[in-house]
DNA sequence: CGATTGCGTGCATACGATTGCATAGCCGAA
DNA sequence: TTCGGCTATGCAATCGTATGCACGCAATCG
């Protein structure tokens, strides 16, 4: 037990100096047994290392990790920014990280940016001030400058659910969500024979702008006209796609197929179908993108793109260890998960 | 800048110490400067507080909160320990929670149980480990004697999402989902005149039991009889909801209304009776609980009873931070928040 | 005009752990 | 017997910051 010398209440931390006292060896003996790695080669005799290790247990001991980190450099943390705490597609990426972490006893500093630059750079902002071992992060607005910063000022490994940044040097893991868009395009085209098919991206954000490229190229090649009315924009969010699915919906010449950019969007796109009772696909057909759980749930099942975010967590998270454990120390990787096409009931 | 006096590459880390050298001012003038506080009645002049200003900005120098920690035995950190990420109930809660921690400066350790009693230990134990300036949790499992251990040993303020606990001295915040669950069978009974009611609980856990009784208590006193086969259990998952529906609905009296103590369980019910052609709420009623965003979206849309998360977690955190610093420090508080029944289509 | 105050700053230590180096004891080899 | 070498342990510095205490100096007071 240590004391505090002012008036305040005494603290009841317990600390090595306890653990040796109570063993009657040195501070740094008890250090030597409890970090005893195969490695550390620094032999203790097994009498000293059980009368410490009774000590401990007889104490409660537990190491301070504050101190641990400050005298090693090594925090045993890692932190993870993700973009949406209700986007079903990061609950899988970060059950996955957690375990990942867990497996190499790591402790996980979540930060949710919500999509906003503020929040993102904030994040940057907080690394630079307490360290971790390594970050993961979803960047939508980060300019490479700002990750440079950090990598260059924190030296710690990063790896990002993104295809840029390869100048800066960190492993990126990305799904080609503008592949499987003309893919799911060619689909919709030649198996169900559609010919009047709308997109809903998401304008001002990558991947929305890149799926809808996906889209139009497909149907260009198909030879199919787009009229600017079945090029729609939403926000991610089922409201946005009700909203667009009204509008198309009220057109002279509607189309037959929709394709929406995100799952939630084309969740709105059926509500909305289904209050005006029309029947999907028969109708009017819809496609999502993601594969959220409630794609599966929902009547009629919703066709869709997977991601495999499971896997996607996984590679981030296993990537990330590789660098910190220094197994892997190269120029930056990028990795690619593929997408599938989920054929259920919608389209 | 530091040097590693061994062979490694040379570390790169900005201290107050490189500060204090390029204002020509002691390191100790420095962290006064910056930790300058209305309180900390140590006055700087002007002038040298604006040298070291412009040091700091010359130098990008950031505070490293591992050692600051360490000194001053305040982490600028909480844990919150959460049951499942993939419930939407939990979402508004990590945000809130987060949102109140950025205000006060604070960053946030989250991890997450599964609703697995190892998890939850598992937490415990980091906790122990780790220090931090406060503790947020959802206990599905956790005793009271763990919880003691934890607060006696860290001497940290743990707020908890739940009623129980009030003895180990940890405010607590829950809304009283019991008498919801009993007010809105009342309403099932006496507004939608439904006599036979089927309700799944989760046996093994406490609000799934605790709901059941409640349902049980109303119908016993509206007189009406809950045949055995009318008592479900379930997971809180929706694949549970769909296997309890194919069973009830395979009655040779089928209840006409349906109570899932979640609205996980209730989105199960829903696409069986879809997938029978029955109508909801015409040829059977389902009833949720928890009013997730998909109860609002989906068709028909779910009645439910919505517990408030956002208001909760804010709660939570601001209990939290009181006793952080210290503006409360009495015996425990105890926190309702009423739930409140949402009606809308599907019953 | 000397003593007292108060302001501004530096010195030194502590937070709890890790780790390079020194050293004490012991053994076998010369 | 003496010395080199190994084993097991202790000493002390260090990680980056916060803070009690001492001290120098100018202003104020008696």
């Amino acid at each position: 037990m240590s004391r505090a010398k002012n008036g305040q209440p005494t603290r009841i931390t317990i600390t090595m100096k306890d653990v040796a006292r109570l063993a009657d060896v040195s501070q740094s003996t008890v250090s030597r047994v409890l970090s005893a790695s195969p490695s550390t080669a620094v032999p203790i005799s097994e009498e000293t290392a059980q009368r410490i290790n009774d000590a401990v247990k007889q104490l409660g001991y537990y190491p301070n990790l504050t101190a641990r980190a400050l005298r090693s450099q090594k925090t045993h943390m890692i932190a993870m920014m993700i973009a949406d705490i209700a986007n079903p597609y990061y609950h899988f990426m970060v059950r996955k990280v957690q375990e990942v972490a867990r497996q190499h006893n790591y402790d996980v500093l979540i930060s949710i940016s919500n999509h906003e630059q503020d929040n993102e750079l904030h994040f940057i902002e907080a690394m630079m001030r307490r360290p971790v071992d390594g970050v993961i992060l979803t960047p939508y607005h980060l300019t490479d400058v700002e990750l440079s910063k950090l990598i260059e000022r924190t030296n710690v490994p990063v790896t990002v659910l993104s295809r840029r940044f390869t100048s800066t040097g960190v492993d990126g893991i990305y799904s080609d969500d503008g592949l499987a868009v003309y893919e799911a395009t060619q689909w919709l085209i030649r198996e169900r024979k559609h010919e009047r098919i709308a997109f809903i991206g998401v304008p001002g954000t990558r991947p929305g702008e890149r799926r809808m490229q996906a889209f139009l190229k497909a149907m260009k090649e198909a030879g199919l006209p787009v009229p600017a009315k079945y090029q729609k924009g939403g926000d991610f969010g089922s409201e946005a796609g009700e909203k667009v699915m009204r509008e198309l919906m009220a057109l002279k010449t509607p189309p037959t197929a929709v394709f929406a950019c995100n799952d939630l969007m084309a969740l709105g796109c059926i509500a909305v179908a289904q209050d005006l009772g029309l029947r999907v696909p028969e109708d009017v057909a819809v496609m999502g993108f993601d594969d959220i759980p409630e794609a599966a749930r929902m009547r009629p099942r919703l066709t869709t793109v997977a991601q495999h975010p499971l896997e996607m967590g996984e590679k981030l998270a296993q990537a990330l260890f590789e660098r910190i454990e220094g197994k892997v120390s190269g120029s930056a990787r990028l990795l690619e998960v593929p997408c599938k096409l989920m054929v259920r009931e919608s389209a």
